[in-house]
RNA sequence: GCCCAGAUGGUGGAAUGGUAGACACGAGGGACUUAAAAUCCCUUGAGCAGUAAUGUUCGUGCGGGUUCGAGUCCCGCUCCGGGCACCA
């Protein structure tokens, strides 16, 4: 009987449904385990075969883990509010929920082919109210949260309010925009409006009136995490700099715990790094200059308090409030000048242009060590967003001061012992210190720090500026607050709104407030958010319902926020929603979210590693402090599958003709190559029919063959329609089903290693599966499983897969585990196998890999269950025993001959074997044996000399 | 500039410090067939010697080192990919 791969997965994706056999509720007599894959944005151009790459992954490890008897959770949902889903239906012209729900559908569809055991009754849709409900109610909590350092979690606003009312900001040790100072007297006698405001410094969820990533073309201000090189990662749009009032998270106020975090999860070295950079924790020191002539003191921050008696200048960022403070009037045309010189400089330029510019601001600062008064500049070197604005330039011992202090022909002073600074500075952080002033040189201090590394140094002056209360030890992070808002349709509404300018929350019990209906949601470019546009959009206090607008009435009736969430907002608690999805009482029941507790095994791309993979880090380690989520790490293993790259081929036009010569040709020729479609191309070999076919242009075109074929150049690129290298999910399906495209996607390589696809390589793993099903059945239908005892041999083959299998499922190695599939059927073919017991535990380590199948033959062998529940089974190393074993006998290390000797030989025995061989006469004539290295089973060498 | 990961046949890729190239694709040869498809068998890292069996040398980006023995460990480079980046 043939494979008849066709009728045998529609069976059983019928039979699947209707059995619900993916269905999972929580089961307290078994072990839970949660598997997950990012979920998809249901973009319009469908799945390519990349996309179901890690879902595949996951689905194996999600099988193998049910067969092992764990509850497993593997589901799947789609986050369908955002950027790429609005984009795409502003391209299409259409609304964006017409589109997304279509697109959706497509996605299923695509999905359900591929045969995935995804519990399809925990669907998520960011997009759906009752969805986004829990987005908008995580939002407020964090609105009405603080971060306490003191004791390193998020607390009631409540708490912070007390504090104020009783002390003010005395002892205040909290998460906050900018440090304010004020007494209990004075926050009590603030108005409604101006507590407010202040509140605003310290919550979590907060409006923030900060620079921020506005993009023109997509009418909306961006993330950082959304913006690379100056342009915005979705359309690749210019980002330009601006000041608005935008809702924040406060991400940096767990930068910390995130960091830290890090250490107790099994993530990829590669992704933790990327995330410790982005973080960018620093220690460092703050230590305060006086500005010469004044009762005023600035702040800096250095890591390197060793060089304090290298500065020889300050410089402030040109955005810095001192500036105007410290320009002296002589000096105030200049300054003018070069303000206005950086303004018209884009982000863009500062990145990339680092030319070096600055002026002299007038003023003196003076060294709180030395009592030397240092020069202050102003360059735009000095980043205004980072530590305090302002700081002390060491330009021996830093490459961007000394280029400053070349270029305007300021003094330099070495502190290193040996350090060359004629050339450049000298900028690592290892050497000994000298050049500090000799006892009594400085009015100030004696200080020396001569003879100490670099570590004792800035240990030393640490201490030093601690116990004469010259600064502070500081640690500061790159990582910044989450711009929160975006100006765009297609999004959570904010359950804001405004009561005499001041932000209040849509009661909790009146959730979730819908997105309205409008008919423009076009973004604008200058960032009137398209929720204007919604005429029932005003919140009745009183009735406590969305109204009209129109009766706004500053009193009962207020305007709502009209901005909407960012992509990120909806896909950062999502794996705790899986969990509870139907629940309408909470985000996540208290018993699931113990039962379930975190994933264990998530799997998606590297590319959210400074986006989602952060923020969802974030949220969850608030709904932690709240005590929503009992784990405090959403992710405890996390695989990063590699990206699908296209394989395109070419075709090589003639100049100026219609003629097309072959590849081995093509160098006699002055020729253009031209993208072909890869899917009228086989092995290489052109299609030369279907490619006349394939556009007009072509239709009388003409070849120049080699042997008859046309062979075409190929190029591995990025898997896009413009290369027309997209391959499609489906088709593959179509022609080889479900199970063959299953295994080869995990035959190609490891999960995590980014690989070419090439659809060449397909018949392998679709032969394979043919030969398997050549297991069980004849060519003239005869079903060949029969009863009786496995013989030595097969039983040996077996269980030689049964190891391999496991061991690689655990560390994702699934392509040498197809390997060992292959190896084991080509073994059991040749012994001709037809023990019953044998073949159905083949089928059995079958299972995850191509499911369909093994549901088929499993059931052909008299089974009424799902074969998704049969336990995956031990092996038996008495049957890997090797009665004899093969050893390669070696003479200093190169291998000349191999013999037989028993499995169970002894070392001693397998010396005399190897040195009475005949074979080692000739290689020990004339030498004497030195040494005899045995390693049991494998290799005897024999060292020998003169 | 700093940090991370990687480099193995024509291709994708295997190898707890122990016979490098498993497995698969492609290619070449053969069987079956009127033919094709399908299926099956053999060869396939490079060089040299030999009619042949076989023997032998060289081979895991480059240069050193440790070791009886290195793709694997150590030191120094080169190249490719990724992250951070006037972050003081």
């Amino acid at each position: 009987m043939e494979y008849n791969f066709r009728a045998i997965e529609e069976k059983w994706h019928k039979r699947w449904v209707e059995q619900q056999t993916y269905k999972v509720t929580e089961d307290e007599n078994k072990k839970k385990f949660y598997v997950l894959n990012m979920f998809p944005y249901p973009s319009g151009a469908g799945l390519h075969v990349g996309h179901p790459l890690g879902y595949i992954a996951s689905d194996i490890y999600a099988r193998f883990k049910r067969q092992q008897g764990f509850n497993v959770l593997n589901p799947m949902g789609y986050d369908s509010y955002g950027l790429p889903a609005e984009q795409y239906a502003i391209q299409t012209g259409q609304h964006p929920e017409k589109t997304t729900f279509q697109n959706i559908d497509r996605y299923r569809e695509q999905l359900d082919k591929i045969g995935f055991c995804f519990d399809w009754d925990r669907e998520v849709r960011t997009c759906a109210p009752g969805y986004y409900h829990w987005t908008q109610w995580a939002f407020q909590k964090m609105f009405n949260s603080f971060f306490c350092y003191t004791c390193g979690k998020a607390q009631p606003i409540e708490t912070l309010i007390e504090h104020l009312n009783e002390n003010g900001t005395k002892d205040l040790n909290v998460a906050q925009s900018e440090e304010l100072t004020f007494t209990a007297e004075e926050w009590n006698a603030m108005s409604e409006k101006e507590q407010s405001d202040v509140l605003m410094n310290y919550r979590i969820a907060f409006l923030g009136e900060t620079m921020v990533n506005w993009c023109p073309k997509l009418g909306t201000v961006l993330a950082n995490d959304e913006v690379v090189d100056g342009v915005s990662v979705r359309g690749g749009y210019p980002v330009e700099q601006k000041k608005m009032r935008q809702w924040c998270l406060r991400v940096s106020a767990y930068a910390q715990r995130l960091l830290d975090g890090l250490e107790t999860i099994q993530w990829s070295e590669s992704i933790k790094e990327t995330q410790k950079n982005w973080i960018g924790r620093s220690e460092g020191t703050e230590i305060q200059f006086q500005i010469a002539g004044t009762d005023d003191y600035f702040t800096i921050f250095t890591t390197r308090a060793d060089t304090m008696f290298g500065v020889t200048f300050m410089v402030l960022a040109p955005e810095s409030e001192l500036v105007q403070k410290v320009t002296t009037a002589d000096q105030k045309a200049a300054v003018e000048e070069y303000l206005n010189y950086v303004k018209s400089r884009t982000e863009r330029e500062r990145q990339i242009d680092h030319t070096v510019t600055g002026v002299f601001s007038g003023s003196y600062a003076i060294n709180p060590f030395t009592g030397e008064k240092n020069p202050i500049w102003i360059s735009e070197y000095v980043l205004a967003g980072y530590g305090t604005g302002a700081i002390m330039a060491v330009p021996a011992h830093d490459s961007r001061d000394y280029a400053f202090a070349k270029h305007f022909g300021l003094p330099i002073v070495p502190l290193i012992e040996g350090a060359d600074i004629s050339e450049e500075s000298y900028d690592a952080k290892e050497g000994i210190v000298c050049n500090s002033p000799a006892e009594g040189a400085t009015p100030y201090v004696n200080f020396n720090l001569n003879g100490l590394t670099i570590k004792e140094a800035i240990a030393a002056t640490k201490k030093y500026v601690k116990e004469h209360n010259l600064g502070r030890v500081k640690v500061n992070f790159r990582l910044r607050d989450a711009i929160f808002s975006r100006q765009r349709y297609w999004g959570e509404p904010f359950p804001v709104y405004y009561k005499n300018d001041i932000p209040c929350m849509i009661p909790e019990e009146c959730l979730p407030i819908e997105l309205p209906q409008v008919e423009n949601f076009l973004p604008t470019e200058t960032g009137e958010p398209p929720l204007g546009n919604a005429q029932i959009w005003a919140w009745d206090e009183v009735n406590r319902k969305v109204v009209d607008k129109a009766l706004i009435d500053g009193k009962t009736v207020f305007p709502i926020e009209l901005y909407t969430m960012p992509g990120f907002a909806g896909s950062s608690a999502y794996y705790l929603r899986y969990m509870d999805p139907q629940n309408d009482e909470a985000l996540v029941s208290k018993k699931a979210d113990e039962y379930w507790q975190n994933v264990d095994l998530y799997v998606g791309g590297s590319e959210h590693a400074t986006g989602h993979l952060i923020y969802s880090r974030f949220w969850n380690k608030f709904l932690f402090d709240l005590g929503v989520s009992c784990k405090e790490e959403p992710f405890q293993k996390l695989v990063n599958q590699g990206m699908i790259q296209g394989r395109s081929n070419f075709v090589y036009r003639i100049k100026d003709t219609n003629t097309f010569v072959s590849l081995g040709l093509k160098k006699d020729y002055d020729t253009t190559p031209i993208h072909v479609d890869v899917n009228i191309v086989k092995n290489d070999v052109l299609d030369v029919e279907a490619f006349k076919a394939w556009r007009p242009e072509y239709n009388n075109a003409e070849f120049i063959l080699e042997d008859g074929k046309y062979i075409c150049g190929w190029a591995i690129e990025k898997m896009s329609k413009s290369m027309f290298n997209v391959v499609n999910p489906d088709m593959i399906v179509e022609n080889f089903g479900a199970d063959t495209l299953r295994l080869y996607e995990m035959f190609l390589g490891p999960v995590e290693q980014s690989k070419p696809w090439d659809t060449n390589g397909i018949d392998g793993c679709h032969r394979f599966l043919k030969k398997l099903w050549g297991l069980f059945y004849s060519r003239t239908d005869e079903f060949l499983p029969k009863e009786g005892s496995a013989t030595p041999e097969e039983l040996k083959s077996l269980h030689k897969l049964i190891k391999k299998v496991t061991a690689d499922i655990e560390n994702f190695s699934y392509n040498t585990s197809i390997s060992a599939f292959m190896i084991c059927v080509n073994e059991l073919q040749g012994l001709k196998c037809t023990n019953k017991d044998v073949l159905e535990k083949l089928i059995i380590l079958l299972a995850p890999f191509a499911p369909h199948m093994a549901e088929e033959l499993w059931e052909a062998l008299g089974h009424d269950t799902t074969v998704c529940d049969a336990p995956w089974p031990a092996y038996n190393d008495e049957y890997l025993k090797e009665s004899t074993a093969t050893y390669a006998v070696g003479f200093n290390g190169k291998t000349r001959f191999t013999i037989q000797l028993p499995a169970d030989c002894s070392k001693e025995d397998a010396e005399k074997a190897a040195l009475e061989n005949e074979n080692s006469a000739k290689y020990l004539d004339g030498f004497v044996v030195k040494k005899v290295i045995v390693v049991p089973g494998k290799m005897i060498n024999i060292v020998i000399g003169k």
